[in-house]
DNA sequence: ATGAATCGATTACGCCCGTAATCGAATGAG
DNA sequence: CTCATTCGATTACGGGCGTAATCGATTCAT
């Protein structure tokens, strides 16, 4: 039974970068940050960066100078936590309620509709 | 545009109680969180009101020396608001793939599938 | 080779959170 | 009346979080 470490806020887009290609240098981390949205202060990911391997989130491997970081956690794990925890916490775990909850009020094209129904048919 | 006051964990638990009747004493919001659970300390929920009276997420109107609680943020806000932040947070606001997520790894009575079928029909 | 830039490590700081204990006022029991 | 109980208010405290600056070591440019 892996325990996943618990990812704050900011640490998760961090992780997202990270899950998306790795193993990649801080300086290539902050980059995409910042490139996604520029009040990326370069301190702060570093912060955020030993933070994660402190928690073991993240590993490295030393090349030169530079550390070269790569998840220890899988996203489908983390996502599966989230997912989890926020079912609990604001719908006491109870699923069709919070399904319910998002197609009600999120718009959704034909596509997507079409597409749901597909997944619950082959539920059946 | 009302802001709906960040609400812990712990305090979530305190606005469910108040959310389902309201107004009430202290003692009986207390009697009902140990009712769910047993763990609960009389002291460590009368911290948690008096933090969500201070962030405006309760209010109370003196009955003799006690104060009676009631909320003043409406559960559907505040259900809104976390729904969107997980939404946001863990699928990057992608609705269909959240909906699969649950949809594919959660079990589902036959029930409740068609119950849901049905509000993707009535929106289509 | 010497100063500037850069790297990760360490330190900082104020706020929130979970968990309570203490305090002063008021009330209830006897 | 007087003491114990109970109320809300205040204080406590360690850990996490968001935000970053500083430090010591290394490397790069000139």
């Amino acid at each position: 039974m892996k325990s996943i470490p618990k990812i704050s806020e900011t640490e998760w887009e961090v992780m997202k970068v990270l899950w998306t290609a790795s193993p990649l240098a801080a300086g290539e981390i902050i980059a995409r940050l910042t490139a996604q949205d520029e009040a990326w202060h370069p301190k702060t990911a570093k912060t955020l960066l030993s933070r994660l391997v402190k928690k073991k989130a993240l590993g490295f491997e030393k090349d030169g100078r530079a550390y070269l970081y790569h998840p220890l956690v899988k996203e489908a794990d983390c996502v599966k936590a989230a997912s989890d925890s926020f079912l609990d916490r604001v719908f006491g775990g109870s699923l069709t309620p919070m399904l319910a909850h998002f197609v009600e009020r999120k718009k959704m094209s034909s596509e997507q509709i079409r597409e749901l129904k597909r997944l619950l048919d082959r539920k059946e």
